[in-house]
DNA sequence: CTACACCCTCTAGCTGCTGTAGGTTCAAGT
DNA sequence: ACTTGAACCTACAGCAGCTAGAGGGTGTAG
């Protein structure tokens, strides 16, 4: 039996981080010693893996919850956990796009930069006048 | 003069997202009408639209009003502007090696999805069992 | 039986907005 | 002059996904 310390250390998770994912229904409700700490088994060690696993994938904790639905249900057809991988996959390379260009024009930005007054730096002219810039980058959204 | 709403649509803001930065002190306090609706001239204009230019690049907020101070004392050193500017680009780089781990090793994952029964899931057994993994990828931060 | 590391709950804070409620003002049209 | 209706105002709550702190209780090794 795990206590929510050692839980943390074995998963690379923070303890208060467990407590937040027990909060909203991601982890169960473990069992309690007579003192009311929380005591993990195996089974919660699992779970805490595939889901810091699959935050480290980039997964949302929504998608997770999905995930662990589809996992917790053998028998089904595994459609569905292959289309959220899929959306997740296109979202990275979405991102991966965006960041490319964000990339172009910083690199950009940085080598016209020839030291001077801040009056000719050329990182605040770009950033002052849109114009200048050779991708359009228009979303934020990470 | 540029009402709120005017200022919004000339800058692709939101109302809100305006009033927020003057909130936060990166938009000064406007002048106002009679009735204490704000009124924007075109120092205003220029300003918001190098910080909705410098979000688009994806800096912080607190960069970009390091950024803003320095465009204000066009006579000092640009090297500080230069400075976070390269910052960021280091940042996206970092970014964009961890997506791009993260697009392989899903990719890894769909294409082994045979789309039979979760039990069997490709998908949902690399999730389950990190050492699975060709990339290490210990670190989430966005 | 005492230290002391660990655990508990609760609440607030972070970034960067976005949305809602409930009310006021402005400008155009009559 | 008056009415309409869009746009404005403030204030506050909420989103993701945690993280940190206060103020107190528990478990266990020596």
């Amino acid at each position: 039996m795990l206590t929510i310390g050692n839980l943390a250390r074995r998963t690379g998770t923070k303890v208060q981080t467990i407590r937040y994912y027990e909060q909203i229904g991601l982890m169960p409700e473990p069992g309690r010693t007579g003192g009311g700490q929380r005591r993990y088994g195996p089974t919660e060690l699992d779970r805490l893996s595939f889901i810091r696993h699959s935050r480290q994938l980039g997964f949302a904790l929504d998608a997770i919850r999905e995930l662990l639905n589809l996992s917790d249900h053998p028998d089904t057809p595994c459609d569905e956990a292959d289309a959220i991988a899929r959306r997740q996959l296109k979202q990275v390379e979405r991102r991966l796009a965006r960041l490319e260009a964000l990339r172009t024009e910083l690199r950009r930005m940085v080598q016209e930069c020839s030291g001077g007054r801040t009056a000719d730096c050329r990182v605040l002219e770009v950033l002052r006048d849109h114009s200048e810039c050779l991708t359009e980058h228009e979303e934020i959204g990470a």
